[in-house]
RNA sequence: GGGCGCAUAGCUCAGCGGGAGAGCGCUCGCUUCACACGCGAGAGGUCCCUGGUUCGAUCCCAGGUGCGCCCA
């Protein structure tokens, strides 16, 4: 053992090691019947692992190491998503390079392309996963396109439709010209634009041309699309106009003035112009008053043929026409600049088009009732508190959710269509066939289902399910899932209700949701930002132990700002542990662990064991694994190595063997406690301990032992001693020898340069007595402090009159 | 516009009714036979502001200021 612990090459032989061994199956080393099973959250095929998952994979390594030492039948679950939209965008990228687009390929063909790149380039997250040392059962990775898991796809898309679930509707979606398909709301990014809010006056249809309302809009374009002009009801500005027809410019079209409460008063003049066919908001109000939904603005996001001689325009262009025709005949008031969120495609950054188009959709009402309802008796479990009751809420105003997209990446929606307009969802091909009757053609809907329709069946179709497989009866329901908190509604939820749906169980107990890892100075990581951070290259640089302390000691239930720092204490914090095994190793020969205490440091190390056994296992079963990484830093930097290491040398380097054999028995104690967050470097230190076997990955977890909590305190009189004694020079009187001798043995009391000036000390007791005498003398505290708070004061008192005293003995 | 959260040492954060803490950074002293990725000591803080509750507030409540995230 080298006196510099460096990860590089023991990390990669441990992985291969733990993976070749066997140790990551599901129910590898298991002796109790219970599982533990967590699904990892699949990431994008075609992505890179960045902070976000290296902290997850963390969080989740710790919950699995801990619970398979523990006994219980573990798995956690690998894969991949085949990410639709992102994935398309990827390869059609590469085509553009050559020149080419998807429709020059065919659907097939582009397919087919789509499948070859993924095999080159595709699937680097779980190597990179393995560099962390996440101990997922790789053997069952599972990639959400994959034949058994596309069957179960369609098999939960027929079952919704047969609940009649399945609708297609005409509605307004976020429309991608870029993309050239429909997003859902939550793939819709706002971002700040610089804009101009132009006000138009729209004259009476009845007036004299000069009187009218004046509207304010941030797209002139969509003026060809009004179907009416809203006002608030109690809005008297407008109260007369209600029910009085306006002329639209440009089209001349005769349009009502109606009154509906959504309506801001306040933004712009008061008075909103409708246009059904390219906004949101103005869609509902139309279906509302029943008004027509005209489109004048295409898929392609240029003007269409309902926007007459506008037609083939740009929407910039379409502006500057509407506007100089405005501006001649006198009915543009004025041009604001204003700064407004405009929503764009997440994966491209092109400004959404809200239009109207034919969509499939799954109705939500049904489906969230008993997803609620598990949430509300916490069958399911967010954390942090906060998450949960946002959960709750985003799945009581769950709108119906739009499945169907307009790719070819991805599952194609089981649905085809006879020439007599007869629409047939089927699993198969054979069975639309037979339903329709031999020969009759079919033709089958072109869409494919939103992503996140496969990923709400990860927990269960991962296990094979439709049929039913003894992993199916083994591992479902699981136990713990850990994600970001961006993904709540598009996962969390949906996997929680269609869990309920087809297996009649929740697919987890607990949700974690973890920090999001901002840059140092606050800003969200990001590539583009190029504020990034790489957490291969902290792997690199401080290994897979340090950085998953890092990223552990860090997480909070809050977001965090990346710190370094917090890595490299991770990376001495297993060059200590390397070294302090040093030390007993050397010094034990071939003496095996025996717990076998004969003085006070010894009982004292095994019950500060005990306790932080018990610290972290609280805070693990809690997902405080910032507390439980301090418990555990603390325990090996300060109460290992400080004090009971520097205790222990002087009657180890005598070789005296009962010291040895509890000192290899306390480390081995340590190694468990720490292996789940370290799993690398306490693997190596087992390793070499005399008479090793097996692997600590699968040795168990430490049993609670309070055989010596009666000197879990046993030090603070030496510690205290300690403290004095290094200030001041001055060596209070202890009463034991075997105090007596720790304090040799750590302080080292020869080799200090002593002041010999107990004079600060002796200020610093005075003024703790002069405060706690204070406190004391207040009758008020006295009468309504807790008892407990009011003891506590006295036995303060005391022990510092004590240490006064001593400190004044010493010296004389 | 709606929701959630945060403001504590130079930095990153913990503490959340009874003496202000950690890691890093900084200063000083130590090459002591596990470790200089170490050991020891030290400097550094109106715990954002203003009120309120309380014997007692960094902690609870109200208002303010600043910042962040999510959603529309």
């Amino acid at each position: 053992m080298k006196p510099l612990y460096t990860p590089d090459g023991v990390e990669a032989r441990w992985q291969s090691a733990w993976e070749s061994e066997g140790h990551y199956a599901a129910g590898a080393g298991a002796t109790r019947e219970e599982s533990y099973v967590i699904c990892v959250p699949p990431p994008n095929v075609t992505g890179d692992l960045h902070l976000g998952h290296a902290l997850n994979g963390s969080i989740q390594d710790v919950l699995v190491r801990w619970h398979r030492m523990r006994g219980y039948r573990t798995l956690w679950q690998p894969g991949y998503d085949h990410a639709g939209i992102s994935t398309q965008n990827v390869v059609e990228k590469q085509l553009a390079t050559e020149g080419l687009t998807r429709h020059d390929l065919g659907r097939e063909a582009f397919v087919a392309r789509t499948w070859e790149w993924l095999e080159l380039t595709g699937r680097t997250i779980m190597r990179q996963y393995r560099r962390l040392g996440a101990s997922l059962d790789y053997e069952r990775e599972r990639f959400t396109l994959d034949e058994g898991y596309s069957r179960a796809v369609t098999t939960f898309f027929v079952r919704l439709w047969d609940r009649g679930w399945i609708y297609r509707a005409n509605r307004i979606v976020n429309w991608c010209p870029h993309h050239q398909t429909a997003i859902s709301d939550l793939e819709v990014v706002h971002e700040e634009m610089d804009d101009v809010l132009t006000y138009v006056r729209y004259p009476f249809a009845d007036g004299d041309g000069e009187d009218g309302i004046v509207i304010a809009t941030v797209r002139p374009a969509t003026i060809l699309g009004d179907v009416a002009v809203a006002v608030h009801p109690g809005d008297e500005r407008y109260a007369a106009a209600i029910g009085r027809h306006l002329v639209v410019p440009y089209l001349e079209r005769h349009v009502p003035v109606i009154a509906d409460e959504r309506v801001d008063p306040a933004f712009g003049t008061g008075a909103l112009k409708i246009t059904p066919g390219h906004d949101p908001t103005d869609f509902v109000i139309g279906r509302d008053h029943d008004l027509p939904e005209p489109m004048v603005i295409g898929f392609d996001g240029r003007m269409n043929e309902h926007a007459g001689a506008l037609r083939g325009l740009t929407q910039a262009e379409a502006d500057v026409v509407i506007i100089a025709w405005l501006k001649e005949r006198g009915r543009l008031v004025k041009r604001d600049n204003y700064r407004h969120a405009v929503g764009t495609c997440e994966r491209c950054h092109t400004r959404i088009e809200p239009l109207i188009s034919l969509q499939w959709w799954c109705r939500m009402e049904e489906p969230a009732r008993p997803a609620i309802e598990a949430l509300r008796e916490r069958t399911v479990r967010f954390h942090p508190e906060s998450q949960h009751r946002f959960a709750i809420a985003s799945l009581e105003e769950t709108p119906d959710w739009c499945v169907s997209r307009q790719l070819w990446w991805g599952h194609q929606l089981p649905i085809w269509t006879t020439p007599d307009g007869e629409v047939i969802c089927a699993l198969t091909e054979e069975e639309a066939q037979e339903r329709a009757g031999a020969g009759v053609a079919l033709t089958r809907d072109p869409d494919v289902l939103d992503t996140w329709f496969s990923s709400a069946l990860w927990p269960f179709a991962t296990l094979g399910w439709p049929d039913e497989t003894p992993e199916l009866a083994a591992y479902y329901p699981g136990n713990v899932n850990s994600t970001a908190r961006e993904i709540i509604r598009l996962w969390e939820n949906r996997m929680i209700w269609a869990g309920l749906e087809v297996m009649g169980e929740v697919p987890f107990a607990d949700v974690i949701i973890h920090s999001t890892v901002l840059a140092t100075d606050g800003r969200r990581m990001s590539k583009s930002l190029g504020t990034g951070v790489d957490p291969i290259e902290m792997i690199d640089a401080h290994g897979a132990d340090a950085t998953r302390y890092g990223l552990l000691k860090i997480s909070s239930t809050q977001d965090v700002r990346f710190s370094p720092g917090a890595i490299e204490e991770g990376r001495k914090l297993a060059n200590k542990l390397w070294n302090v095994s040093r030390l007993i190793l050397q010094n034990a020969g071939d003496v095996e662990a025996r717990v076998e205490p004969t003085a006070l440091e010894e009982r004292w190390i095994l019950a500060r064991i005990d306790g932080a056994r018990e610290q972290v296992e609280e805070a693990w079963a809690a997902f405080d694994f910032a507390t439980a990484a301090n418990v555990l830093y603390h325990l090996t930097f300060d109460d290992f190595c400080d004090w009971y290491a520097e205790a222990i040398k002087p009657r180890l380097y005598e070789h005296e063997p009962s010291v040895a054999a509890t000192a290899v028995a306390a480390l081995e104690r340590l190694l468990v406690l720490l292996h789940p967050m370290l799993p690398h470097v306490t693997e190596e230190i087992w390793s070499h301990l005399p008479g090793a076997q097996g692997r600590l990955i699968v040795s168990p977890w430490l049993e609670p032992d309070d055989r010596f909590l009666p000197d879990v305190g046993a030090l603070e009189r030496i510690q205290a001693a300690a403290v004095t004694f290094r200030r001041s020079g001055v060596q209070v009187v202890l009463d034991s020898d075997d105090e007596r001798r720790i304090f040799a043995a750590v302080v080292r009391p020869e080799r200090q340069k002593v002041t010999g000036d107990a004079g600060p000390e002796i200020a610093r007791l005075q003024k703790e007595i002069a405060r706690a005498e204070a406190m004391l003398a207040n009758d008020t505290f006295v009468a309504s402090a807790p008892s407990a708070v009011v003891d506590g004061e006295r036995e303060k008192l005391e022990r510092f009159r004590r240490e006064l005293e001593a400190l004044s003995t010493a010296e004389g």
